[in-house]
DNA sequence: GAATGACCAAATTTCAAATTTGGTCATAAG
DNA sequence: CTTATGACCAAATTTGAAATTTGGTCATTC
Protein backbone atom coordinates (compact mmCIF):
# COMPACT_ATOMS: atom_id res chain seq x y z
CA UNK A 1 0.00 0.00 0.00
CA UNK A 2 1.43 3.07 -0.81
CA UNK A 3 1.72 6.66 1.34
CA UNK A 4 -0.12 8.59 -1.26
CA UNK A 5 -3.28 6.30 -1.14
CA UNK A 6 -3.31 5.88 3.33
CA UNK A 7 -3.04 9.75 3.09
CA UNK A 8 -5.72 10.41 0.04
CA UNK A 9 -8.12 7.56 0.47
CA UNK A 10 -9.42 8.03 3.92
CA UNK A 11 -10.25 4.67 6.33
CA UNK A 12 -13.32 3.30 6.83
CA UNK A 13 -13.02 4.83 10.62
CA UNK A 14 -12.80 8.26 9.48
CA UNK A 15 -15.91 8.06 6.68
CA UNK A 16 -17.75 6.69 9.55
CA UNK A 17 -16.78 9.56 12.19
CA UNK A 18 -17.71 11.86 9.36
CA UNK A 19 -21.21 10.43 8.74
CA UNK A 20 -21.65 10.78 12.10
CA UNK A 21 -20.68 14.38 12.09
CA UNK A 22 -23.28 14.78 9.59
CA UNK A 23 -25.97 13.54 10.95
CA UNK A 24 -25.25 15.57 14.12
CA UNK A 25 -24.88 18.72 12.32
CA UNK A 26 -28.53 17.80 10.13
CA UNK A 27 -30.14 17.04 13.92
CA UNK A 28 -28.43 20.52 14.92
CA UNK A 29 -29.99 22.53 12.54
CA UNK A 30 -33.54 20.98 12.98
CA UNK A 31 -33.24 21.43 16.61
CA UNK A 32 -32.94 25.04 16.05
CA UNK A 33 -35.03 25.46 13.62
CA UNK A 34 -38.05 23.43 14.99
CA UNK A 35 -37.85 22.19 18.63
CA UNK A 36 -37.39 19.13 20.21
CA UNK A 37 -40.37 17.83 20.29
CA UNK A 38 -41.04 18.32 16.39
CA UNK A 39 -37.96 16.49 15.10
CA UNK A 40 -38.71 12.93 13.83
CA UNK A 41 -35.90 10.61 13.00
CA UNK A 42 -37.21 10.14 9.26
CA UNK A 43 -36.52 13.62 9.21
CA UNK A 44 -32.94 13.99 10.33
CA UNK A 45 -32.20 11.18 8.46
CA UNK A 46 -33.70 12.79 4.88
CA UNK A 47 -31.82 15.97 6.39
CA UNK A 48 -28.66 13.92 6.25
CA UNK A 49 -29.06 12.11 3.39
CA UNK A 50 -29.04 8.64 4.70
CA UNK A 51 -31.74 5.76 5.39
CA UNK A 52 -33.22 6.35 8.96
CA UNK A 53 -31.65 2.48 9.95
CA UNK A 54 -28.51 3.87 9.15
CA UNK A 55 -28.52 6.43 12.18
CA UNK A 56 -29.46 3.25 14.55
CA UNK A 57 -25.92 2.11 13.49
CA UNK A 58 -24.49 4.85 15.35
CA UNK A 59 -26.75 5.44 18.51
CA UNK A 60 -29.30 2.96 20.38
CA UNK A 61 -31.92 5.75 20.61
CA UNK A 62 -33.40 9.25 19.56
CA UNK A 63 -32.21 10.54 22.80
CA UNK A 64 -28.84 9.59 22.63
CA UNK A 65 -28.45 11.11 19.19
CA UNK A 66 -29.45 13.99 21.01
CA UNK A 67 -27.49 13.83 23.99
CA UNK A 68 -24.16 13.60 21.90
CA UNK A 69 -25.41 16.53 20.03
CA UNK A 70 -25.39 18.26 23.10
CA UNK A 71 -21.94 16.49 24.49
CA UNK A 72 -20.45 18.23 21.24
CA UNK A 73 -21.95 21.74 21.96
CA UNK A 74 -20.44 21.74 25.15
CA UNK A 75 -17.40 20.64 24.17
CA UNK A 76 -16.99 23.53 21.28
CA UNK A 77 -17.82 25.40 24.60
CA UNK A 78 -14.93 23.97 26.94
CA UNK A 79 -12.46 24.26 23.42
CA UNK A 80 -13.45 27.95 23.08
CA UNK A 81 -13.07 29.16 26.15
CA UNK A 82 -9.11 26.99 27.00
CA UNK A 83 -8.19 28.58 23.89
CA UNK A 84 -9.10 32.29 25.63
CA UNK A 85 -7.42 31.47 28.56
CA UNK A 86 -4.02 30.47 26.56
CA UNK A 87 -4.15 33.56 24.65
CA UNK A 88 -3.79 35.69 28.17
CA UNK A 89 -3.37 34.51 31.64
CA UNK A 90 -5.10 37.22 32.65
CA UNK A 91 -8.42 35.18 31.38
CA UNK A 92 -7.81 32.91 33.68
CA UNK A 93 -9.07 35.99 36.54
CA UNK A 94 -12.67 34.56 37.68
CA UNK A 95 -14.82 37.13 36.52
CA UNK A 96 -13.27 37.30 33.26
CA UNK A 97 -13.53 33.37 32.83
CA UNK A 98 -16.89 33.97 33.50
CA UNK A 99 -17.61 36.86 31.20
CA UNK A 100 -15.61 34.52 28.58
CA UNK A 101 -18.11 31.92 29.32
CA UNK A 102 -21.42 34.39 28.85
CA UNK A 103 -19.70 35.57 25.94
CA UNK A 104 -19.07 32.16 24.30
CA UNK A 105 -22.61 30.51 25.02
CA UNK A 106 -24.77 33.52 24.55
CA UNK A 107 -23.28 34.01 20.86
CA UNK A 108 -24.38 30.51 20.04
CA UNK A 109 -27.52 29.49 19.29
CA UNK A 110 -27.54 25.74 20.69
CA UNK A 111 -25.59 27.52 23.57
CA UNK A 112 -27.67 30.27 24.13
CA UNK A 113 -30.65 27.40 24.45
CA UNK A 114 -28.65 25.58 27.11
CA UNK A 115 -27.79 28.67 28.79
CA UNK A 116 -30.92 29.81 29.26
CA UNK A 117 -32.72 26.51 29.58
CA UNK A 118 -35.23 26.99 26.77
CA UNK A 119 -37.77 24.39 27.11
CA UNK A 120 -39.46 25.49 23.62
CA UNK A 121 -36.15 24.23 21.85
CA UNK A 122 -34.64 21.59 23.98
CA UNK A 123 -38.17 20.39 25.34
CA UNK A 124 -37.12 17.72 27.87
CA UNK A 125 -33.15 18.07 27.24
CA UNK A 126 -33.42 21.32 29.09
CA UNK A 127 -33.57 19.21 32.15
CA UNK A 128 -31.01 17.07 31.93
CA UNK A 129 -27.21 18.03 32.19
CA UNK A 130 -24.39 17.34 29.42
CA UNK A 131 -21.64 18.31 31.47
CA UNK A 132 -19.19 14.88 32.24
CA UNK A 133 -22.18 13.67 34.07
CA UNK A 134 -21.68 11.87 38.19
CA UNK A 135 -18.40 13.67 37.70
CA UNK A 136 -19.27 17.30 36.90
CA UNK A 137 -20.41 18.01 40.52
CA UNK A 138 -17.54 16.71 41.49
CA UNK A 139 -15.73 18.60 39.66
CA UNK A 140 -17.09 21.74 40.38
CA UNK A 141 -16.53 21.35 43.74
CA UNK A 142 -12.19 20.68 43.43
CA UNK A 143 -12.57 23.70 41.10
CA UNK A 144 -14.14 25.97 43.71
CA UNK A 145 -11.77 24.95 46.16
CA UNK A 146 -9.01 25.21 44.51
CA UNK A 147 -10.03 28.59 42.77
CA UNK A 148 -9.80 29.90 46.49
CA UNK A 149 -6.22 28.63 46.97
CA UNK A 150 -4.83 30.23 43.77
CA UNK A 151 -6.03 33.35 45.16
CA UNK A 152 -9.25 33.39 42.21
CA UNK A 153 -11.82 33.98 44.78
CA UNK A 154 -11.95 34.98 48.51
CA UNK A 155 -11.39 32.76 51.05
CA UNK A 156 -13.55 34.86 53.70
CA UNK A 157 -17.16 33.58 52.80
CA UNK A 158 -18.23 30.43 53.83
CA UNK A 159 -17.64 28.06 50.85
CA UNK A 160 -21.38 26.88 50.75
CA UNK A 161 -22.80 29.96 50.36
CA UNK A 162 -20.26 31.39 48.19
CA UNK A 163 -20.99 27.98 45.81
CA UNK A 164 -24.98 28.80 46.23
CA UNK A 165 -24.43 32.63 45.95
CA UNK A 166 -22.28 32.29 42.51
CA UNK A 167 -24.80 29.82 40.88
CA UNK A 168 -27.57 32.07 41.58
CA UNK A 169 -26.02 35.34 40.25
CA UNK A 170 -25.02 33.21 36.71
CA UNK A 171 -28.36 31.89 36.91
CA UNK A 172 -30.13 35.17 37.42
CA UNK A 173 -27.67 37.17 34.48
CA UNK A 174 -28.69 34.07 32.00
CA UNK A 175 -32.04 33.99 32.50
CA UNK A 176 -32.93 37.69 33.05
CA UNK A 177 -33.99 38.53 29.36
CA UNK A 178 -36.99 37.05 29.34
CA UNK A 179 -39.03 38.78 31.68
CA UNK A 180 -37.22 42.11 30.62
CA UNK A 181 -38.57 44.18 27.70
CA UNK A 182 -37.08 45.05 24.99
CA UNK A 183 -35.95 48.60 25.94
CA UNK A 184 -34.31 47.11 29.21
CA UNK A 185 -32.18 44.73 27.32
CA UNK A 186 -28.57 45.64 26.65
CA UNK A 187 -26.11 44.16 24.13
CA UNK A 188 -24.62 41.02 25.21
CA UNK A 189 -21.18 42.81 25.91
CA UNK A 190 -22.60 44.83 28.19
CA UNK A 191 -24.59 41.74 29.61
CA UNK A 192 -21.11 40.29 30.26
CA UNK A 193 -19.62 43.29 31.53
CA UNK A 194 -21.95 43.58 34.17
CA UNK A 195 -21.77 40.01 35.15
CA UNK A 196 -18.36 40.66 35.36
CA UNK A 197 -18.60 43.47 37.18
CA UNK A 198 -20.96 41.51 39.73
CA UNK A 199 -18.90 38.85 39.92
CA UNK A 200 -15.51 40.46 40.97
CA UNK A 201 -16.63 42.95 43.22
CA UNK A 202 -18.76 40.05 45.03
CA UNK A 203 -16.21 36.77 44.79
CA UNK A 204 -12.94 37.77 43.72
CA UNK A 205 -10.50 39.17 46.77
CA UNK A 206 -10.27 42.60 47.44
CA UNK A 207 -6.65 42.77 46.22
CA UNK A 208 -5.27 42.41 42.58
CA UNK A 209 -3.41 39.21 42.12
CA UNK A 210 0.28 39.14 41.81
CA UNK A 211 1.62 38.65 38.36
CA UNK A 212 3.47 35.61 39.28
CA UNK A 213 0.49 34.07 40.83
CA UNK A 214 -1.64 34.81 38.41
CA UNK A 215 0.80 32.92 35.79
CA UNK A 216 0.93 29.93 38.03
CA UNK A 217 -2.85 29.76 38.51
CA UNK A 218 -3.40 30.15 34.61
CA UNK A 219 -1.06 27.31 34.42
CA UNK A 220 -2.79 25.20 37.00
CA UNK A 221 -6.53 26.19 35.90
CA UNK A 222 -5.85 25.36 31.81
CA UNK A 223 -4.49 22.10 32.73
CA UNK A 224 -7.44 21.23 35.15
CA UNK A 225 -9.61 22.06 32.15
CA UNK A 226 -7.87 20.01 29.79
CA UNK A 227 -8.22 17.34 31.84
CA UNK A 228 -12.09 17.90 31.94
CA UNK A 229 -11.86 18.39 28.08
CA UNK A 230 -10.43 15.34 27.06
CA UNK A 231 -12.12 13.48 29.49
CA UNK A 232 -15.51 15.21 27.70
CA UNK A 233 -13.77 14.06 24.65
CA UNK A 234 -13.33 10.75 25.56
CA UNK A 235 -16.85 10.29 25.99
CA UNK A 236 -18.10 11.77 22.44
CA UNK A 237 -15.63 9.84 21.17
CA UNK A 238 -17.60 6.37 22.75
CA UNK A 239 -21.01 7.77 21.98
CA UNK A 240 -20.25 8.19 18.44
CA UNK A 241 -18.67 4.66 18.29
CA UNK B 1 -79.38 57.09 66.08
CA UNK B 2 -77.44 56.33 69.03
CA UNK B 3 -73.55 56.30 68.96
CA UNK B 4 -73.84 52.80 70.25
CA UNK B 5 -75.78 51.39 67.54
CA UNK B 6 -72.70 52.49 65.35
CA UNK B 7 -70.44 50.92 66.81
CA UNK B 8 -72.27 48.04 67.52
CA UNK B 9 -73.77 46.93 63.94
CA UNK B 10 -71.36 47.19 61.00
CA UNK B 11 -72.59 49.15 58.09
CA UNK B 12 -73.66 47.78 54.99
CA UNK B 13 -70.28 48.85 53.49
CA UNK B 14 -68.37 47.20 56.00
CA UNK B 15 -70.64 44.19 55.65
CA UNK B 16 -70.02 43.95 51.92
CA UNK B 17 -66.11 44.60 52.11
CA UNK B 18 -66.11 41.86 54.63
CA UNK B 19 -67.75 39.28 52.28
CA UNK B 20 -65.07 40.53 49.68
CA UNK B 21 -62.25 39.58 51.78
CA UNK B 22 -63.98 36.15 53.02
CA UNK B 23 -64.33 35.25 48.83
CA UNK B 24 -60.67 36.39 48.20
CA UNK B 25 -59.68 34.21 51.25
CA UNK B 26 -61.39 31.36 49.53
CA UNK B 27 -59.60 31.95 46.56
CA UNK B 28 -56.34 32.22 47.84
CA UNK B 29 -56.86 28.70 49.89
CA UNK B 30 -58.16 26.91 46.63
CA UNK B 31 -55.19 28.68 44.67
CA UNK B 32 -52.50 27.89 47.04
CA UNK B 33 -53.62 23.96 47.51
CA UNK B 34 -54.70 23.27 43.68
CA UNK B 35 -53.42 26.12 41.44
CA UNK B 36 -55.09 28.78 39.02
CA UNK B 37 -56.20 26.39 36.31
CA UNK B 38 -58.02 24.09 38.53
CA UNK B 39 -60.38 26.71 40.05
CA UNK B 40 -63.29 27.45 38.95
CA UNK B 41 -65.82 29.99 40.33
CA UNK B 42 -68.08 27.50 41.55
CA UNK B 43 -65.36 26.32 43.87
CA UNK B 44 -64.92 29.71 45.24
CA UNK B 45 -68.43 30.42 45.57
CA UNK B 46 -69.08 27.29 47.85
CA UNK B 47 -66.15 27.22 49.65
CA UNK B 48 -66.85 31.04 50.33
CA UNK B 49 -70.42 30.21 51.09
CA UNK B 50 -71.90 32.41 48.99
CA UNK B 51 -73.98 32.06 45.54
CA UNK B 52 -72.15 32.29 42.28
CA UNK B 53 -73.74 35.76 41.53
CA UNK B 54 -72.24 37.43 44.45
CA UNK B 55 -69.03 37.12 43.19
CA UNK B 56 -69.89 38.83 40.09
CA UNK B 57 -71.48 41.51 42.31
CA UNK B 58 -67.45 42.26 43.39
CA UNK B 59 -65.86 41.45 40.38
CA UNK B 60 -66.31 41.59 36.56
CA UNK B 61 -64.45 38.82 36.06
CA UNK B 62 -62.76 35.48 37.30
CA UNK B 63 -59.11 36.91 36.12
CA UNK B 64 -60.08 40.59 38.06
CA UNK B 65 -60.90 38.26 41.49
CA UNK B 66 -58.01 36.84 40.85
CA UNK B 67 -55.93 40.17 40.00
CA UNK B 68 -57.25 41.23 43.46
CA UNK B 69 -56.03 38.80 45.35
CA UNK B 70 -52.11 38.71 43.91
CA UNK B 71 -52.92 42.66 44.68
CA UNK B 72 -53.58 41.94 48.16
CA UNK B 73 -50.70 39.92 48.73
CA UNK B 74 -48.36 42.54 47.33
CA UNK B 75 -49.51 45.22 49.61
CA UNK B 76 -49.16 42.83 52.22
CA UNK B 77 -45.55 42.86 51.52
CA UNK B 78 -44.92 46.57 51.15
CA UNK B 79 -46.82 46.83 54.43
CA UNK B 80 -44.14 44.21 56.42
CA UNK B 81 -41.22 45.76 54.42
CA UNK B 82 -42.34 49.36 56.11
CA UNK B 83 -42.71 47.81 59.21
CA UNK B 84 -39.10 46.67 59.30
CA UNK B 85 -38.24 50.42 57.93
CA UNK B 86 -39.64 52.14 60.55
CA UNK B 87 -38.20 49.86 63.11
CA UNK B 88 -34.59 50.49 62.61
CA UNK B 89 -33.25 52.89 59.68
CA UNK B 90 -30.33 50.83 59.30
CA UNK B 91 -32.66 48.19 57.19
CA UNK B 92 -33.20 51.16 54.41
CA UNK B 93 -29.62 49.77 54.06
CA UNK B 94 -30.25 48.48 50.01
CA UNK B 95 -28.23 44.98 50.72
CA UNK B 96 -31.24 45.07 54.29
CA UNK B 97 -34.13 46.00 51.98
CA UNK B 98 -33.29 42.75 49.62
CA UNK B 99 -32.84 40.70 52.41
CA UNK B 100 -36.14 41.33 54.01
CA UNK B 101 -37.65 41.47 50.76
CA UNK B 102 -36.63 38.05 50.02
CA UNK B 103 -37.30 37.00 53.69
CA UNK B 104 -40.55 38.37 53.78
CA UNK B 105 -41.72 37.13 49.78
CA UNK B 106 -40.06 34.00 50.49
CA UNK B 107 -41.62 32.46 53.53
CA UNK B 108 -45.10 33.37 52.75
CA UNK B 109 -46.47 30.75 50.16
CA UNK B 110 -48.34 33.11 47.37
CA UNK B 111 -45.35 35.23 48.00
CA UNK B 112 -43.17 32.81 47.10
CA UNK B 113 -45.08 31.62 44.03
CA UNK B 114 -45.00 35.16 42.75
CA UNK B 115 -41.29 35.33 43.33
CA UNK B 116 -40.28 32.20 42.11
CA UNK B 117 -42.53 32.92 38.79
CA UNK B 118 -44.17 29.38 39.89
CA UNK B 119 -46.38 28.18 36.25
CA UNK B 120 -48.25 25.52 38.01
CA UNK B 121 -49.73 27.44 40.73
CA UNK B 122 -50.00 30.71 39.04
CA UNK B 123 -50.60 29.63 35.58
CA UNK B 124 -51.36 32.49 33.30
CA UNK B 125 -50.89 34.80 36.35
CA UNK B 126 -47.55 34.47 36.28
CA UNK B 127 -46.54 36.69 33.93
CA UNK B 128 -48.37 39.52 34.39
CA UNK B 129 -47.44 42.49 37.04
CA UNK B 130 -49.05 43.28 40.10
CA UNK B 131 -47.32 45.64 41.15
CA UNK B 132 -49.18 49.27 40.72
CA UNK B 133 -49.01 48.95 36.79
CA UNK B 134 -47.70 51.69 34.38
CA UNK B 135 -46.43 53.47 37.18
CA UNK B 136 -44.30 50.67 38.73
CA UNK B 137 -41.78 50.84 35.96
CA UNK B 138 -41.37 54.57 36.59
CA UNK B 139 -41.38 54.39 39.91
CA UNK B 140 -38.53 51.82 39.93
CA UNK B 141 -36.46 54.07 37.72
CA UNK B 142 -37.19 56.68 40.16
CA UNK B 143 -35.97 54.53 43.25
CA UNK B 144 -32.62 53.82 42.06
CA UNK B 145 -31.88 57.17 40.85
CA UNK B 146 -32.94 58.29 44.45
CA UNK B 147 -31.22 55.95 46.43
CA UNK B 148 -28.09 56.87 44.20
CA UNK B 149 -28.45 60.60 45.42
CA UNK B 150 -28.96 59.29 49.12
CA UNK B 151 -25.86 57.19 48.80
CA UNK B 152 -27.60 53.74 48.86
CA UNK B 153 -26.24 52.53 45.74
CA UNK B 154 -23.17 53.59 44.75
CA UNK B 155 -22.88 56.33 41.39
CA UNK B 156 -20.02 55.29 39.73
CA UNK B 157 -21.83 52.82 37.95
CA UNK B 158 -23.48 53.35 34.66
CA UNK B 159 -27.32 53.05 35.78
CA UNK B 160 -28.74 51.62 33.02
CA UNK B 161 -26.30 48.64 33.87
CA UNK B 162 -26.28 48.97 37.63
CA UNK B 163 -30.53 48.31 37.15
CA UNK B 164 -29.73 45.60 35.07
CA UNK B 165 -27.27 43.83 36.75
CA UNK B 166 -29.74 44.45 39.87
CA UNK B 167 -32.25 42.49 38.46
CA UNK B 168 -30.32 39.69 37.21
CA UNK B 169 -28.98 39.25 40.54
CA UNK B 170 -32.13 39.21 42.60
CA UNK B 171 -34.10 37.26 39.62
CA UNK B 172 -31.50 34.77 39.95
CA UNK B 173 -31.66 34.48 44.14
CA UNK B 174 -35.37 33.78 43.50
CA UNK B 175 -35.32 31.37 40.60
CA UNK B 176 -32.33 29.38 41.41
CA UNK B 177 -33.77 26.81 43.85
CA UNK B 178 -35.55 24.33 41.33
CA UNK B 179 -32.56 24.07 39.91
CA UNK B 180 -30.41 22.65 43.07
CA UNK B 181 -30.24 19.31 44.45
CA UNK B 182 -31.45 18.59 47.95
CA UNK B 183 -28.21 18.96 49.46
CA UNK B 184 -27.22 21.86 47.92
CA UNK B 185 -30.12 23.70 49.42
CA UNK B 186 -29.42 26.31 51.97
CA UNK B 187 -31.75 27.58 54.56
CA UNK B 188 -33.95 30.62 53.90
CA UNK B 189 -32.01 32.80 56.32
CA UNK B 190 -28.84 31.59 54.54
CA UNK B 191 -29.98 32.14 51.08
CA UNK B 192 -31.33 36.07 51.99
CA UNK B 193 -28.05 36.62 53.82
CA UNK B 194 -25.90 35.53 50.59
CA UNK B 195 -28.04 37.36 48.40
CA UNK B 196 -27.51 40.78 50.90
CA UNK B 197 -23.98 40.06 50.61
CA UNK B 198 -23.86 39.60 46.97
CA UNK B 199 -25.89 43.35 46.92
CA UNK B 200 -23.80 45.02 49.36
CA UNK B 201 -20.48 43.76 47.92
CA UNK B 202 -21.33 45.10 44.42
CA UNK B 203 -24.09 47.83 44.50
CA UNK B 204 -23.65 49.87 47.70
CA UNK B 205 -20.59 52.22 48.18
CA UNK B 206 -17.48 51.16 49.32
CA UNK B 207 -17.88 53.30 52.61
CA UNK B 208 -20.22 52.70 55.46
CA UNK B 209 -22.82 55.89 55.46
CA UNK B 210 -22.69 58.24 58.01
CA UNK B 211 -25.40 57.89 60.44
CA UNK B 212 -26.82 61.05 59.69
CA UNK B 213 -27.31 60.21 56.30
CA UNK B 214 -28.34 56.88 56.71
CA UNK B 215 -31.42 58.68 59.33
CA UNK B 216 -32.00 61.03 56.02
CA UNK B 217 -32.31 58.51 53.45
CA UNK B 218 -34.53 56.34 55.93
CA UNK B 219 -36.74 59.13 56.13
CA UNK B 220 -37.06 59.72 52.60
CA UNK B 221 -37.24 56.37 51.64
CA UNK B 222 -40.37 55.42 54.04
CA UNK B 223 -41.74 58.14 52.70
CA UNK B 224 -41.63 57.37 49.59
CA UNK B 225 -42.80 53.61 49.51
CA UNK B 226 -45.89 55.11 52.05
CA UNK B 227 -46.85 56.83 48.88
CA UNK B 228 -46.55 53.69 46.60
CA UNK B 229 -48.71 51.99 49.76
CA UNK B 230 -51.37 54.51 49.84
CA UNK B 231 -51.59 54.14 45.62
CA UNK B 232 -51.67 50.89 46.05
CA UNK B 233 -54.12 50.27 48.24
CA UNK B 234 -56.45 52.75 46.71
CA UNK B 235 -56.46 50.67 43.50
CA UNK B 236 -57.11 47.98 45.92
CA UNK B 237 -60.05 49.36 47.66
CA UNK B 238 -61.51 50.45 43.98
CA UNK B 239 -61.27 46.80 43.04
CA UNK B 240 -63.29 45.86 46.07
CA UNK B 241 -65.85 48.33 45.15
C1' DG C 1 -82.88 46.19 46.88
C1' DA C 2 -79.66 42.41 47.51
C1' DA C 3 -78.57 37.57 46.73
C1' DT C 4 -79.09 33.51 44.28
C1' DG C 5 -78.69 29.45 41.27
C1' DA C 6 -80.91 27.82 36.85
C1' DC C 7 -79.55 28.69 32.50
C1' DC C 8 -76.68 29.26 28.10
C1' DA C 9 -72.98 29.93 24.83
C1' DA C 10 -68.32 28.98 24.71
C1' DA C 11 -64.49 26.56 26.29
C1' DT C 12 -62.57 22.26 27.81
C1' DT C 13 -62.30 17.38 28.25
C1' DT C 14 -63.05 12.67 26.61
C1' DC C 15 -62.03 8.88 24.00
C1' DA C 16 -61.92 6.05 20.08
C1' DA C 17 -60.37 6.09 15.36
C1' DA C 18 -56.77 7.57 12.40
C1' DT C 19 -52.20 8.82 11.83
C1' DT C 20 -47.43 9.17 12.92
C1' DT C 21 -43.15 7.70 14.96
C1' DG C 22 -39.20 5.26 17.22
C1' DG C 23 -36.98 1.35 16.57
C1' DT C 24 -36.14 -3.47 14.06
C1' DC C 25 -34.67 -6.57 10.71
C1' DA C 26 -35.11 -9.08 6.27
C1' DT C 27 -33.31 -7.80 2.16
C1' DA C 28 -30.57 -5.24 -1.28
C1' DA C 29 -26.31 -3.27 -2.57
C1' DG C 30 -21.55 -3.52 -3.04
C1' DC D 1 -18.98 -11.51 3.22
C1' DT D 2 -20.02 -6.52 5.21
C1' DT D 3 -22.72 -2.38 5.16
C1' DA D 4 -26.80 0.30 4.30
C1' DT D 5 -31.55 0.59 3.67
C1' DG D 6 -36.54 1.39 3.99
C1' DA D 7 -40.76 -1.63 4.61
C1' DC D 8 -42.76 -2.95 8.59
C1' DC D 9 -44.87 -3.03 13.40
C1' DA D 10 -46.19 -1.97 18.06
C1' DA D 11 -46.63 1.98 20.67
C1' DA D 12 -47.26 6.71 21.02
C1' DT D 13 -49.43 10.78 19.36
C1' DT D 14 -52.88 13.41 17.04
C1' DT D 15 -57.54 14.27 15.49
C1' DG D 16 -62.13 15.59 15.87
C1' DA D 17 -66.74 15.08 17.17
C1' DA D 18 -69.59 14.25 21.13
C1' DA D 19 -70.07 14.94 25.96
C1' DT D 20 -69.07 17.63 29.83
C1' DT D 21 -67.77 21.64 32.33
C1' DT D 22 -67.30 26.52 33.14
C1' DG D 23 -67.49 31.71 33.07
C1' DG D 24 -70.78 34.85 33.12
C1' DT D 25 -76.00 36.49 33.04
C1' DC D 26 -80.41 37.52 34.69
C1' DA D 27 -85.23 36.27 36.01
C1' DT D 28 -86.74 34.93 40.32
C1' DT D 29 -86.63 34.73 45.31
C1' DC D 30 -86.04 36.45 49.76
Amino acid sequence: MSREKIVSEPTEEMKRRERAERILDAATDLLLRHGYKRITIDDVAKKAKVGKGTIYLHWKTREALFGTLMLREVLALWQELLSRLRSDPKEVLFHRVMRSMMLIGMSRPLGRALFTRDKELLGKLAEKSFGVGPTQQAFKGEFLSLARKLGLLRSDMDPARQNYALRATVNGFLTIDQSLTDEQQLPLEEKAEALAETIRRTFEPEKPLPPAALHEAAAVIIKLLEQVYSFSEERLNEQME
